[in-house]
RNA sequence: UUUUAUUGUCCAU
């Protein structure tokens, strides 16, 4: 059992939905899946994927098997119901589990404080905090990740030092997480440079070289009590590689991606995205197929990283090599989803092939595909181009009625 | 030895 639960984590993890389904019912048919171990593995990926009734069917199906939820599984399905609608308030879902008689763990409550601060209902947010000391609940490190990086996201760059400087001064060990939101912040506000000195700086001296930011903290990490020191990981580099691509600075990303694998951390599929994405903004489409192949070679390929590409081409108008691409997809039998079949009428667009995007329309419609405003977009940018208004009028008025008021 | 929370790309790809 362990040995199918070990290649179940690992198809979720991988976000190979497909083969997870599949090993699941394989363990089914072979009475392997019986263990509450699984079965919050699969929870974890309905919830994951926003399957919320099928995930309740699931919690039935246990129940009916006798198997008893943890606290996992509680705080898996909360993570899940953050996401209806009808939970937006803290209290309804406190409330909820105060019926079901749950006591909620540190998890619990940083699933509820993430929620929030990443809606930025920051209120709700304190009152989870609020809500998490009066019941005895101590905060560890993590929580206070989700504070700092909800700070420096509403730019509170201040206010995130001062959270770290309490976190020093109560004991609270300062981890790779940390430093990465730390990064990710002086990136976004745009100290690179500074980014650049802590990631140099995390391996000769671990969470340390965040006492050098400035301001309130200067000077206030020691590293007496950090036995383990932290070092930087592959989302540490990609955070900075993304920023120098970004600003067109490919020479010295490519050094920081070299120096990371001499550190022996290999690179994944973001980190290649993050290259192609940055190439193709620049134009450089060679360079983007080269990175691309070179991906292909190391890592399993995604829908996101084939429409990368796509998105690159296509704005070129490079029609052929785009639809080899798709055909390349449904050989590996990679899903194709909006974005990719946007991507493939933008092309048609371009080609001004108006009659044929409305072919790929019906077929992204067979595929179970449901269009976005994009593609409309797209389709009556097309019709326009080749003078077919009425078609044009046409489009647009089927979009009002299937889009929402918003798109 | 396996499962839940925080950090990287996109967010009209």
């Amino acid at each position: 059992s362990i040995t199918y639960n070990l290649v179940l984590n690992g198809f979720s993890k991988l976000e190979r939905l497909e083969e997870v389904n599949k090993l699941i019912s394989f363990m089914k048919q072979n009475g392997k899946f019986c263990e509450l171990v699984s079965y919050n593995m699969w929870l974890s990926v309905l919830v994951r994927y926003g399957k919320l009734f099928e995930a309740r069917l699931v919690v039935e199906e246990m129940l009916e098997k006798g198997i008893e939820p943890d606290i996992q599984t509680y705080n898996i399905l909360i993570s899940g119901l953050c996401q209806e609608v009808m939970f937006s308030d803290s209290s309804d879902v406190m409330a909820l589990m105060r019926d079901k008689g749950v006591i909620p763990d540190v998890c619990t409550y940083c699933i509820l404080l993430h929620w929030f601060c990443s809606k930025g209902k920051i209120g709700e947010a304190n009152r989870v905090m609020d809500e998490m000391v009066r019941n005895d609940c101590t905060p560890n490190t993590v929580t206070c990740n989700i504070l700092l990086n909800s700070l420096w996201k509403q730019g509170k760059a201040m206010e995130a030092e001062k959270l770290l400087q309490k976190m020093v001064q109560r004991g609270y060990e300062l981890d790779t997480v940390t430093c990465n939101i730390v990064i990710n912040g002086l990136c976004k506000s745009g100290k690179l440079e500074k980014a650049l000195d802590i990631v140099n700086g995390m391996w000769d001296f671990g969470s340390v070289v965040l006492g050098d930011l400035g301001h309130a903290f200067l000077g206030l990490v020691d590293d007496h009590k950090n036995k383990t020191k932290c070092s930087p990981d592959l989302l540490s580099y990609s955070t900075i590689i993304y920023e120098l691509c970004n600003m067109g600075r490919f020479h010295e990303a490519k050094k920081w991606f070299v120096e990371m694998k001499g550190r022996k951390i290999s690179p994944d599929s973001i980190l290649y995205d993050i290259f192609i994405h940055g190439f193709c903004k620049y134009g450089k489409l060679s360079s983007a197929i080269h990175v691309f192949q070179d991906l292909k070679k190391n890592c399993y390929l995604t829908t996101k990283s084939y429409n990368f590409l796509m998105h690159g081409l296509s704005k070129k108008g490079r029609t052929d090599e785009v639809y080899k691409l798709k055909s390349e997809m449904q050989e590996h039998g990679i899903p194709l989803n909006v974005f990719t079949y946007n991507n493939l009428i933008r092309c048609l667009c371009e080609n001004e092939k108006a009659q044929e995007a409305t072919l790929l329309m019906d077929e992204m419609l067979q595929a179970g595909v449901a269009p976005n405003a994009s593609t409309f977009c797209l389709l009556v940018k097309s019709f326009c181009k080749v003078r077919d208004f009425a078609s044009a009028k046409e489009t647009l008025e089927i979009s009002l009625k299937v889009l929402g008021p918003k798109d």
